[in-house]
DNA sequence: TTGACAGCTCTACAACTGTCGAATACTATT
DNA sequence: AATAGTATTCGACAGTTGTAGAGCTGTCAA
């Protein structure tokens, strides 16, 4: 499934590297807050996880090395940007769960929700529109 | 996370934790093959991965610590088995990913998953199917 | 007994992550 | 200019993960 490139470097340090999970918060706001300061983040990110500004920081320091997110100077405000759509990032994390966990197959994967989580008949009936959705449109 | 909560506390280091790409790769041998010395796991893998002997048996120790794996001395062999089945595995696999980027829910999820991927109309078929037999079986 | 092996233990190390505090730099005010 | 307040930089540390060499031990065949 499209491996493939990887935004803004060229050399690009690895191609599909993953988000962890304190990488997934801070992502989450800066996606809705775009574009923003890391004092923004640390803020909207106070009540869940009690993280000094420092670390914060931190992390989003190195997310742009690792080229998830971009900055730009402004006078003596920094501002970052996404350079990691969610979408991207959903795809990515997807494909890692199913290749790990499921040698890449959705089908199974789908199988094993459907038997293991118990959905209610509501959103199996939002599946089964989702399906014919699909079906209609793919060809 | 590190804080505190982990490092040689006595109970339980957090019931949920997921395993490693690596871990991945080796649970899914032992899985197999069960129960099984780090020699048959590290051979088996041989053909991917190159890792030394001790590389397989360092994580497989590591394993038993976090307690994915148990061993058992015999004489002077070591028998590993799996204390995770695969089952529970992918659910936390599922569950994480699910948590992570798609706030726990399933229907965006397979939503994206539909419109994304593209899927052949041999997988929606079976998809919808999956469907229909979880609506059938759920009520 | 002596090898030849297979298997185990220990130790190490670098990169990555989660977490910060302390020191510093800038800006806006008084 | 001096102060307060906010943002930025640096360096640090502990725990995790990937990776493995060295050396010790037990076993079995010649």
């Amino acid at each position: 499934m499209t491996r493939k490139a990887d935004a803004t470097d060229g050399r690009s340090r690895h191609p599909g590297t993953e988000l962890t999970e304190a990488e997934w918060a801070v992502m989450k706001i800066v996606w809705e807050q775009e574009p923003c300061a890391a004092g923004t983040v640390q803020e909207a990110l106070a009540a869940t996880r009690k993280w000094a500004y420092s670390t914060v920081k931190t992390m989003m320091d190195r997310m742009v090395k690792k080229g998830f997110l971009s900055m730009e100077s402004i006078r003596n405000l920094q501002l970052f940007r996404s350079t990691l759509s969610e979408s991207e990032a959903r795809r990515r994390e997807i494909s890692q769960m199913l290749r790990r966990a499921f040698d890449g197959a959705v089908a199974p994967m789908v199988h094993f929700l459907l038997e293991d989580k118990q959905l209610s008949s509501e959103e199996l009936a939002a599946l089964r529109s989702m399906v014919d959705e699909a079906e209609r449109s793919n060809q």
